[in-house]
RNA sequence: GCUCAUGUAGCUCAGUCGGUAGAGCACAUCCUUGGUAAGGAUGAGGUCACCGGUUCAAUUCCGGUCAUGAGCUCCA
């Protein structure tokens, strides 16, 4: 006689066992049919499920997330059934659920082409067409492996193989279609209606590039047609913010084979690197660090010394001179430390604070490198603080307190942090790590954020937090971070005088805020789809005269403007206005000031902005003060009065 | 690094089933002096990524290299 308890608290009785798609009915005809999966007592369970005693339910639809997820992952069989009746010979490994939707990995013996997806979501629509049941049940090990033996399907075996001999093996029919799955699905292939294959890669079985390539095909799945829609189109307004379409577009820099993964940049965009370099040099001056600068070619002596020859070698640019080998550096800290070492040091002397916009080289893997997200040369915004045990907590909250003021002078408000603890293999005594895990929480605790923890994430010299950034599309973006290093320090010599004249050896914090000053900008243009806000635009204003008569008007207010140190265009080119107006618009200049003979007569000015909005006639001097503001507030989300 | 795809004018892209190529925009010159998102005419511009092979002939077919893109792997 199980009761059950519905989600609003409702109860309801039934005289005998029931199943989850009985329940459904029970409520309503309509709920019946919407239901993909239920959740009993906080575990998800096909529709066909049958509820024995009492219990908590919940009918999950498209509604839910996790009907989403059901859907995906049905949508998954789906592709794997599809693709099993066109190509017979392909074996199935895995398919599971991704954000926005799904893939499936396949063993073939070529690669899957675009007409064949095509082929294959056809395929996909006509067996979700069919509505065909999918069934649920359960077998032992042995069976399981002598059916999917007898199918050929040597990964299934393999898959099989590797579940722990104490749980159940459940599997799926659909039609002829049969695959091991934990599950819950879907009760039937009709409940599939918005889904996209979106493309075809390769990829290594178990993740692992020693096995053998598969062919894994993604795809995109939705509870509705239109959910599907508002994805493809979220994709498209991603690829319209591509910062390499931008980049271009606006002359900001470019990359060429001559240099692979390394940027050249253009007037604009140094503009704007330098722009944000000269801020982050105030803000670090205001934060109590001191900048220096160390060399780009070091010995191998010293990156032996520190590890990082033995660790990183392939990574890391090399060069000779004279029998000795060098590396171009692929990271600061050793350098920093080789600062620290200079002159003997008190404990008077921590936190001791250094900066440095170092250019590191990184010899990525070539199909890692990825437009200014991914490259082989780049600036970090890095500093290493140099203190005692106890001054952990502090000087990371400290970090915490610059890295908001930053981000929010960026226009970002929303903030992921997590925190990554020891992992297995590490150096450091537990005490240490027991010091410093809870002095990295309790910074967290007291800028009361919702932070996430990562266990056995931490790097082996100690343990990190990473912030991260969330885009106006909702990409998240890591950038900045902050990591206790206990080991390097130790290894490289660095020491300083305590308080009871012992020497000893300082914590080094590791930190940054932008990342690299690369990826960063990259980010920023994709951010603001290259409407860069006043204060970094390349040019913050363009002069346009209407004809040859106020070209004369137009270049000095041009030279008005810039000894204020604005950053202005004087566009006196025999051309229409609409014409200048449409071009300036289309490089996203935030301010376009127009003279005709009006203007001149009257000594004004008319504004319009590259939104189209018309601002009016004003005087030189109105126009400077509101450009003033508008810079003073950097990209600072515009709060409403 | 691996798999697949791509590489044609400054940019975006057509095209050549093997006979050395075309558009739009941009650029140059001239005309036009026009009040808020494209005025007109004329012109210049390409070793078809690079290196080999097949062929009377290769930008086109084949092989290799490099780069780029997607995914995988990696990311101190």
């Amino acid at each position: 006689m199980p009761v059950i308890t519905l989600p609003d608290g409702s109860h309801r009785s039934f005289a005998n066992p029931v199943t989850v798609h009985d329940v459904a009915a029970d409520i309503g005809a309509g709920l019946a049919k919407a239901a993909l999966a239920g959740r009993v007592n906080g575990t998800l369970v096909d529709t066909s499920y049958e509820i024995q005693e009492d219990a908590e339910l919940a009918i999950i639809t498209e509604r839910d997330e996790d009907g989403v997820d059901v859907i995906r992952h049905s949508t998954a069989h789906l592709l794997a059934m599809a693709v099993k009746e066109l190509f017979p010979g392909a074996q199935v490994t895995i398919g599971p659920v991704i954000d926005n939707g799904f893939y499936y990995d396949f063993k073939y013996d070529r690669p899957f082409t675009n007409e064949d997806l095509g082929r294959i979501e056809k395929r996909m629509e006509e067996l979700a067409k069919q509505d065909i049941p999918v069934s649920r049940s359960v077998l032992s090990r042995e069976e399981a492996v002598a059916l999917f033996d007898s199918m050929g399907e040597e990964y299934k075996v393999k898959i099989i193989q590797d579940i722990p001999g104490d749980e159940d093996l459940s599997f799926y029919r659909q039609g002829d279609f049969i695959d091991l799955c934990r599950g819950p699905h879907v009760p039937s292939t009709g409940k599939l209606k918005a889904f996209k294959l979106t493309k075809v890669a390769g990829a290594y079985w178990r993740g692992d590039t020693a096995n053998e390539q598969l062919q894994r095909v993604y795809g995109t799945a939705w509870g509705s047609k239109k959910e599907l829609k508002a994805y493809l189109h979220r994709i498209e307004e991603a690829e319209k913010r591509d910062h390499r379409r931008i980049g271009k577009k606006l002359n900001l820099f470019h990359m060429q084979e001559e240099a692979p993964g390394m940027v050249f940049w253009h007037p604009a965009g140094w503009t704007i690197y330098q722009t944000i370099e000269q801020y982050m040099r105030d803000i670090l001056r205001r934060h109590d660090y001191q900048e220096i600068n160390t060399p780009q070619v070091v010995s191998r002596a010293l990156w032996e010394q520190s590890g990082h020859w033995d660790k990183f070698a392939e990574g890391m640019f090399t060069t000779e001179s004279e029998k000795h080998d060098f590396a171009i550096k692929p990271m600061n800290c050793p350098c920093h430390i080789q600062v620290f070492n200079q002159g003997l040091k008190s404990y008077k002397d921590l936190p001791l604070r250094l900066a440095e916009f170092g250019s590191c080289h990184r010899n990525e893997a070539s199909g890692a490198l990825h437009g200014l997200m991914r490259v082989r040369g780049f600036t970090q915004d890095d500093a290493h603080i140099f203190c005692e045990e106890g001054d952990i907590q502090k000087e990371v909250s400290r970090f915490i307190d610059l890295l908001h003021e930053v981000y929010a002078d960026f226009g970002f408000s929303k903030i992921l942090y997590k925190l990554s603890t020891r992992p297995e293999n590490r150096v450091g005594s537990d005490e240490v790590w027991d010091k410093s895990e809870a002095a990295l929480e309790e910074a967290l605790n007291r800028e009361s954020v919702e932070w996430e923890l990562l266990p056995g994430e931490g790097a082996f010299y100690g343990p990190k937090i990473e912030f991260s950034l969330e885009d106006t599309i909702g990409r998240v973006w890591q950038c900045g971070t902050i990591q206790v290093d206990f080991s390097m320090p130790g290894r490289l010599g660095a020491q300083y005088v305590a308080d009871n004249s012992e020497r000893r050896t300082p914590v080094m914090l590791h930190r940054a805020v932008l990342g690299s000053f690369e990826r960063f900008i990259g980010i920023l243009i994709e951010e603001y789809e290259g409407a860069f806000p006043t204060w970094l635009a390349p040019t913050q204003v363009a002069v346009l005269n209407i004809t040859d008569n106020q070209a004369e008007y137009c270049a000095s207010l041009a030279k008005k403007l810039e000894s204020q140190g604005y950053r202005v265009n004087a566009d006196l080119r025999n051309e229409k206005i609409g014409f200048k107006i449409r071009e300036h618009t289309i490089n996203k200049v935030p301010y376009l000031v127009v003279a005709g003979d009006k203007e001149v007569d009257a000594g004004t000015v008319a504004v319009r902005t590259r939104k189209g909005e018309d601002l009016g006639t004003m005087t030189l001097e109105a126009f400077e003060s509101l450009l003033a503001k508008d810079v003073e507030r950097k990209g600072k989300i515009e709060m409403e009065n």
